[in-house]
RNA sequence: GGUCCCGUGGUGUAGCUUGGCUUAACAUGCCGCCCUGUCAAGGCGGAGAUCGCGGGUUCAAAUCCCGUCGGGACCGCCA
């Protein structure tokens, strides 16, 4: 016996006359008392089934029962359908099956919610029965794409001579990064394992193993809270290269992103070829943070020189104290009411600001503003100038540290560009953000933070400046960022030993703790490491924004939600007294009221 | 750890602000009957919710108050 001779999704007019066998799920049922017509849907597409009483009442008799999601396999001819007939909505509308003799291959409860039919369903009930969430037809283009994407990035490193390589799950702990998830070793009582954050380590060794271009489609886990776009445990392309530089990997990135577009997604535009390079101070001056969403203007301005000596305090006492005055122009908004002003001014606030400056453009050429007062005609012109203010705007400031001015001016402009609905989801605004300072001084542990992470070369330009002025060096790092969201991050790695030690000692790394941490990793190095570099890129977000989803758990087959559980499962799941006495571990539970 | 929002038949919502007119409404799904050209089929009939849970206020609570649980968004966190 044979299931399909034919996908539901593939008979056309040329099939006509021929007899097939179907298999797959109904779709839908329309019972006319006489005739029975049945959606016919499996991963293909779908096909109409007719049963005639008269000429096959057996096959009529057998569909009698069926309901929603049972699983069928039926046998029948294709018949063309009359003009008056057609069904333009479906591929297959052109033709209809007149089916003869029909298997019922199992039946189904009704399920919970409508499969052929697009409606918000609560997200918990969605992953309760996952297995039949997936079957919507949005959620199964999903799955394509992605499969889609990963095949194209696989074949396409494969064609440049890439190889990829496994890296193992269980691995060390690495303390300075995420919180890592451990896995408690049986065979050594008290030691446990980490599931690795990312390869990282394990790729830079594949590089002093010679691999020379390494890849991988890894799946990496971290133990922090979850967002809409952070899962504990996702997917990214792992990429690392020998004997490059930052214009190699970058390149390579740049080519293999803008043909995947091209050929999984083709409805997609690419704001701009090549790629934008901004350096780190221009997308903060600009957009007021590092991943900035290029699809629209509303950039930040700076008027500290024009606010100085005004008068006004907030302003003043900003700028005396290393801080800046920054405002951007929303464009249009001049009609806002007191109350949008106000929320607005909420929204800064929750973000550490401590509040929202504004110049209304009304329409009727009438200026409105609280701090007018403070300035001169003509200093009040030059803002509004540089500001490019024109009747019916609304200038909005912030006065503060930098660091709060660019935080709230990012934000409160991504919230703008919301608002005035400027950002096209059928466009990608591939942007690269370059020249990273190499890391931050963290006042909080009283040492230097990699910004990157601890592997990364300075820029050779600034290598030197390592010991003497750290803030000043410039990291040989690149982010990849696509409408707000940082798809990809990389670096030229340190492969000399000697930088590497400059760099322990400057985050505070003891020379033997680090080797107790990263011993392997010097002990290889000393051993020919060649110069190198790699990227990795979240595969989840790329295919989120691809797929015009806003949740990554829309493109994760079995996401974990919130909580970051697994709802379908209920996992986790407590422990067996019997697996923890073996694994020699007690437990200490926090205290239940 | 924090802030905000949500929780009403299987599913999606209304009702809640201003307690009683609610025998909790509507759509869809489900069940039954009728129906030979539908494709979101149609017509008629029916079942299905003690309003997340616990407590309080009140003559009276889906509605007000407190607590709690579950979910979501965000902040912190995410080298």
């Amino acid at each position: 016996m044979k299931y399909k001779t034919h996908t539901c999704g593939e008979i056309r007019k040329s099939h006509v006359g021929e007899t097939v066998q179907l298999s797959g799920w109904v779709h839908r049922r329309r019972d006319h008392g006489g005739l029975i017509f049945i959606d016919l849907r499996d991963r293909f597409g779908i096909v109409q089934i007719v049963a005639n009483p008269e000429t096959s009442p057996e096959a009529h008799q057998a569909l009698d029962p069926v309901r929603n999601e049972w699983v069928l396999h039926v046998e029948g001819v294709v018949r063309a359908r009359p003009d008056e007939m057609v069904n333009p909505n479906l591929d297959t509308g052109e033709i209809e099956i007149e089916v003869h003799a029909v298997e019922i291959l199992n039946p189904a409860e009704t399920p919970p919610f409508l499969i052929n039919k697009e409606e918000e369903v609560d997200e918990n009930v969605r992953l309760k029965y996952r297995y039949l969430d997936l079957r919507k037809p949005r959620m199964q283009k999903n799955l394509i794409l992605r499969h889609k994407v990963i095949k194209f990035i696989r074949d396409y490193l494969d064609a440049n001579n890439f190889i990829e390589v496994e890296t193992p799950i269980l691995f060390k702990t690495t303390p300075e990064g995420a919180r890592d998830y451990l896995v408690p070793s049986r065979v050594h009582p008290g030691m446990v394992y980490a599931l690795p954050q990312s390869p990282q380590q394990l790729k830079q060794m594949l590089m002093v193993a010679g691999v020379e271009r390494y890849f991988q489609i890894a799946r990496c886990f971290r133990d922090e809270d979850q967002r809409g776009d952070r899962q504990p445990e996702f997917t990214q392309l792992d990429l690392e290269m020998s004997f490059v530089g930052r214009d190699d990997v970058m390149g390579l990135i740049e080519g293999m992103y803008t043909e995947l577009v091209h050929t999984v997604t083709p409805h997609k535009k690419i704001l701009q070829t090549p790629w934008p390079r901004i350096t780190y101070q221009e997308a903060m001056n600009r957009f007021g943070k590092d991943n900035p969403d290029i699809r629209f203007g509303l950039e930040l301005t700076d008027i500290s020189d024009l606010a100085e000596g005004c008068g006004f305090g907030v302003f003043e006492g900003a700028i005396s104290k290393g801080g800046s005055v920054r405002g951007i122009n929303a464009k249009g908004l001049g009609g806002y009411s007191r109350k949008q002003i106000d929320e607005l001014t909420d929204f800064v606030k929750q973000h550490g600001a401590k509040g929202l400056a504004y110049i209304i453009l009304g329409e009727d050429g009438e200026m409105r503003s609280p701090i007018a007062k403070f300035f001169s005609e003509e200093t009040l012109q030059a803002i509004i100038e540089r500001l490019g203010g024109e009747a019916g705007d609304l200038l909005l400031f912030v006065a503060d540290k930098n660091e709060i001015v660019y935080d709230t001016l990012g934000r409160l402009r991504v919230h703008l560009g919301e608002v005035l609905e400027l950002t096209d989801p059928d466009v990608l605004g591939f942007c690269w953000v370059i020249d990273f300072p190499w890391g931050f001084w963290s006042e909080e542990e009283q040492r230097w933070d990699p910004s990157h992470h601890l592997f990364t070369s300075p820029l050779p330009e600034d290598a030197h400046l390592l010991e003497t002025d750290p803030g000043k060096v410039r990291g040989a790092q690149y982010d990849l960022v696509l409408n707000n969201n940082e798809v990809a991050g990389g670096s030229i790695r340190i492969h000399d030993q000697e930088m590497q030690k400059i760099v322990f000692k400057l985050i505070g790394l003891e020379p033997e703790v680090a080797l107790e941490r990263f011993g392997h990793m010097l002990e290889a190095f000393q051993y020919g490491a060649p110069p190198h570099g790699g990227i990795a890129s979240g595969i989840d977000r790329l295919v989120m924004l691809l797929a015009d989803e806003d949740n990554i758990r829309e493109v994760i087959a079995f996401p974990k939600n919130q909580n970051a559980r697994d709802v379908m499962a209920d996992a986790p799941t407590p422990a067996e007294p019997k697996q923890l006495k073996e694994l020699h571990i007690q437990l200490d539970l926090p205290e239940e009221d």
